[in-house]
DNA sequence: CTTATTATTGGTAACGTTGTCATTTATGTT
DNA sequence: AACATAAATGACAACGTTACCAATAATAAG
């Protein structure tokens, strides 16, 4: 019974080492106060026996168990890997670990996955958007760890926001539009609009036409995912309605570039018969023939800021000064407009 | 002192619907053998005190805890967003939650990572190819649950592997350009080939050229990571040292976008002036004109198959027949070759 | 109506770690 | 040298759940 197939715990590191548990626990923690000797005969022996910490056990001890979990809509849309990697970047270093969860653009999505992350105990939450379900936001009232939401700066943070103003991008877009005399413009969403994001962005977009004269001639949801092929279809669906639209503003450059490529696939010139935008600044935006006109998002940057501002808080226990990062978002005037 | 500020319990739960802590807790896993009246007694006090399950707690004593660990390289690589939303959707409806880690390519990366995933005793374990470290190969040994390894299918597999061969890939490409007409062929690949299996396709791809009387006239290993700019970079590099090429395969379809579109700017023309080919099979490739030749991979339904090998595994225990799922790739042939 | 079986409930003891407090030993101070 | 302070080590109890076994109630079988 002497070396068990059990794996090796700190009862047996400490018994093998002559030292107690707790010594022989806080040789593994790197807590203060050991003396080298001790410390190297530990550590010997854990090696030794292959001895790996618990953190199950830890953690249910100690309260705090080092898991951040990120909720997102999906990774197939191409906002979000970005965000993930700037998180995973803020956190190298740290104890912290991202635990995933995805929502898939359901509508309850978000509130069970986070039901079920709760259960984890996690140090801090990163969910994305200010928009939350009511049982979503009574879980996180109750919730004693730090909660970050990205993507959106226009609102109320529950404890930190950081992301770009969904209200200026429309505006931004919509001045742009005008700006460059288009009068006859329409819009193309996705996934049935369910990120609330969008459509905050989108009654932006059209407030501000509506301000500057030339209110929008149609919007167009998709309920399906965006992707080329649903901008493709987006677009023909509009020029088929004839309205005589001379540009039309698309929730991301997915959708904007399948449109894209559908009118040079068709005949339709761009910008000449209608100008295109997007939204995101995809780095293929300014690599392809035509370059696609779209507001530029920090996406990368968020994911790091939100994550940094997730361990600032789990480390230091501090909250920052400031509720809502806003981050700047670039107009980038392609060819398409 | 009745309701202290700290987080209800089971007890809590228990003492208050009239019933045992152990009753309780069978009702809040669904475990049999449970009255109808029982069940709604505690289900009713759960919910009117806010209780949450802790899997901490419950892990530690049930040994399993539900986690998978995956590892990965990175989010902005593209293949790798597909990889996790098919893990995921795998996971769905199962109690099992996906743990991320990436390793940002760096050499010693998953070795560190695995190291830590591992002090949270996952159910399972997902990681990317079939090159390993010496050392995480013996962490990998010692554990107890699934391994699933992703992405490649030429090789031993710890326990599991689904993905593609690699050496397949390079061969049908080097065919291709071959029957083509294609004579003097080069190479580009980046993150200095650190993941082994872009070498592997390298050197297959190589092989079969050799194989085929048309040795590879130049490969040419970017450090940085891949992007359209490195792809262009790459191009121009390779048109620079004057080869008289007339074909180049890159290790995947950002960098042979990155070089068309770097061709298109620069008025090489492609396929006349030289011929490109990449890897992958992005959506994007079918849709811009020239249309890219390349590899199409199923990345999704190999994170999904992946995923579902692990959750079989732990659900029943059982390994599955074959140790390696080969799946299907298909040679998209474009405008560029 | 007794006995065998099954469904339902409960008690106790872990799971492996760490927070808290106590004790011992080393170091510094007057 | 006596005392104060800091460094190093240890004992014990908890963290919240569930596995295991025992007990009881309900049901079926003979």
């Amino acid at each position: 019974m002497e070396t068990g197939d059990r794996k090796p715990t700190l009862k047996d590191v400490a018994a093998l080492s002559g030292v107690s548990v707790i010594s022989a626990s806080r040789v593994m923690r790197d807590a203060p106060n050991i003396s080298k000797e001790l410390r190297e005969k530990v550590e010997r022996t854990a090696l030794a026996i292959g001895y790996q910490r618990n953190r199950i056990a830890g953690s249910l001890r100690g309260k705090t168990t080092d898991l951040i979990a990120v909720i997102v809509p999906s990774m197939s849309n191409h906002v979000f890997p970005n965000i993930v990697d700037g998180i995973d970047d803020a956190l190298k270093g740290s104890q912290l670990r991202l635990v995933l969860g995805m929502t898939k653009y359901e509508e309850t999505g978000e509130e069970a996955i986070l039901q079920d992350m709760l259960t984890w105990n996690p140090s801090g939450v990163i969910l994305s958007g200010l928009e939350h379900s009511d049982k979503t936001k009574q879980m996180l009232a109750h919730f004693a760890g730090p909660i970050v939401e990205v993507m959106d700066s226009d609102g109320d943070a529950i404890d930190m926001a950081v992301g770009v103003s969904m209200e200026e991008a429309g505006q931004v877009i919509a001045r742009h539009l005008v700006d460059r005399g288009y009068k006859r413009i329409g819009y193309v969403g996705a996934w049935g609009e369910r990120p609330k994001r969008s459509l905050k962005r989108r009654l932006s977009f059209e407030a501000e036409l509506a301000r500057l004269g030339c209110p929008i001639v149609t919007s167009f949801i998709l309920d399906e995912a965006s992707s080329l092929e649903s901008g493709a279809e987006g677009i023909q669906q509009l020029l088929a309605r004839k309205l005589d639209l001379d540009a039309v503003f698309f929730a991301n450059d997915d959708l904007a570039l399948g449109a894209l490529f559908f009118c040079q696939a068709n005949g339709v010139s761009v910008p000449g018969d209608i100008a295109l935008a997007g939204y995101n600044g995809l780095e293929m935006c300014q690599y392809i023939r035509p370059r696609l006109t779209t507001m530029s998002t920090p996406r990368y940057e968020m994911g790091r800021r939100a994550g940094e501002l997730a361990r600032q808080m789990i480390e230091s226990g501090t909250l920052p000064a400031e509720k809502s990062i806003r981050m700047q978002m670039q107009l980038i005037e392609g060819d398409t407009t």
